[in-house]
DNA sequence: TGTGTTTTTAGACCGCTGGTCTAAAATGTC
DNA sequence: GACATTTTAGACCAGCGGTCTAAAAACACA
């Protein structure tokens, strides 16, 4: 009469995040940090498992207990990373605008936080070049990104409803081609930082926001 | 007194293209169909190179005598996609348009074309989606995406001397901003097809090439 | 404290990856 | 026919992500 295997072959659904929530925070953050350094530099296909787990001084058979595989490590990093970030975004303002004007500045100054944020993380701002590679991170992603994404999606139609933003234009469209024109800006940024005078850096950074809103406003 | 080993180790600097382009044309075809059907499947990092040679009925060592590495068969690939598509963008009429008018007209007539060509060819669209995985891709591309943003370069540059688009902004970040705003409208496209009705997909199409007009348009 | 159960850990192991290497085969040249 | 060069085949390599087993550690209840 075999004994049945009773072991628990870690819950179906849940990404296996769940163990991973309740790993003892230094050694969940030990190792977020690890992966986090490795994706930044690498991105995902290129980052090695087995060189996250030597840098976090964990087996294998310690990380596989607590993660799924790759795929869900990397989700824990950005969901990490992007909680970070949307508290440093803060929506509230713009969110709450009564006017045209109002609308838009909260915005500028909500993404003039970012910004800074991203420039003083270069971790941070690599980790998110990781996000689009491909097939692989794109359903790692899933989850996290529709967070970020349902914060987006509330800004638009907000702007929709004061008849800042065009209205005629599906709103996930207008989402998708504002998150990527910002991201464009970005990397430019990014890649031009030391050969901009401040003054120049604070200029065209205005501007290019100022881009991005021409490209949603609406006609009136 | 040993023989020094004459064997011509592959010249440095050509990516080793140039042996490539001596192989007889049949093969070559195989050998670029098979690897551009698994590319535009798998992404980059997730082909597999060994199924992408018994896919075109090579030897490995056939394989690597006229390729440095992946990332070189990679950018073979998509250096011979990008030349059909080009020629199928043709910019000659908005290069030599007279009125802010006809260099819309004729930039909006491209992107139909080109549009037009990704719909019919899903393979072609796949690919496109793969150059944006990572480093590992990055470094293959530089070549081939230099010439097209040359390309759309040349047209800013038009569109400015026409007074059509603003000068106020560095060339570069202008191009990098329409590329990834043009890309996310494509890539909306390519996901929410089949939801759209013949006329809804072609007012959005030109909704969105305004769009990105607005985003570049001088203030004028 | 001793015993049985469950959770956690270590690391050998697996199939596969992209890439190298050598020895033979094919081709060219005189 | 003889020699040099170019091309081919595929065994082989280190490293990859991931699995698995067996022991260790922690817990539960007496």
């Amino acid at each position: 009469m075999a004994a049945e295997d009773k072991r628990k072959p870690m819950a179906e659904g849940d990404t296996a995040l769940a163990r991973l929530e309740a790993l003892a925070p230094d050694r969940r953050t030990r190792l977020l940090d690890a992966a986090e350094a490795a994706f930044a530099e690498a991105g995902f296909a290129g980052a090695s498992m087995n060189a996250i787990l030597t840098a976090a001084a964990m087996s294998k058979g310690q990380a596989y207990y607590y993660v799924h595989d790759k795929g869900d490590l990397y989700s824990a990093v950005i969901e990490r990373a992007l909680g970070e970030l949307v508290g440093r975004m803060d929506f509230t303002a713009p969110l709450q605008a009564a006017t045209i004007g109002a609308f838009w500045n909260g915005i500028y100054a909500a993404f003039e936080r970012l910004s800074g944020a991203l420039v003083a993380d270069p971790v941070m701002a690599a980790l998110g070049r990781t996000m689009y590679e491909g097939p692989q991170t794109e359903k790692a992603l899933e989850a996290p990104l529709a967070r970020i994404r349902g914060a987006l999606e509330l800004l638009v139609e907000k702007g929709q409803g004061l008849g800042a933003i065009r209205a005629d234009m599906p709103r996930a469209l207008i989402v998708d081609m504002v998150l990527s024109a910002a991201r464009a800006l970005d990397r430019w940024f990014a890649e031009n930082w030391d050969d901009l005078s401040p003054e120049e850096a604070a200029r065209l950074n205005l501007e290019g926001l100022r881009m991005i809103r021409a490209m949603v406003a609406s006609a009136g």
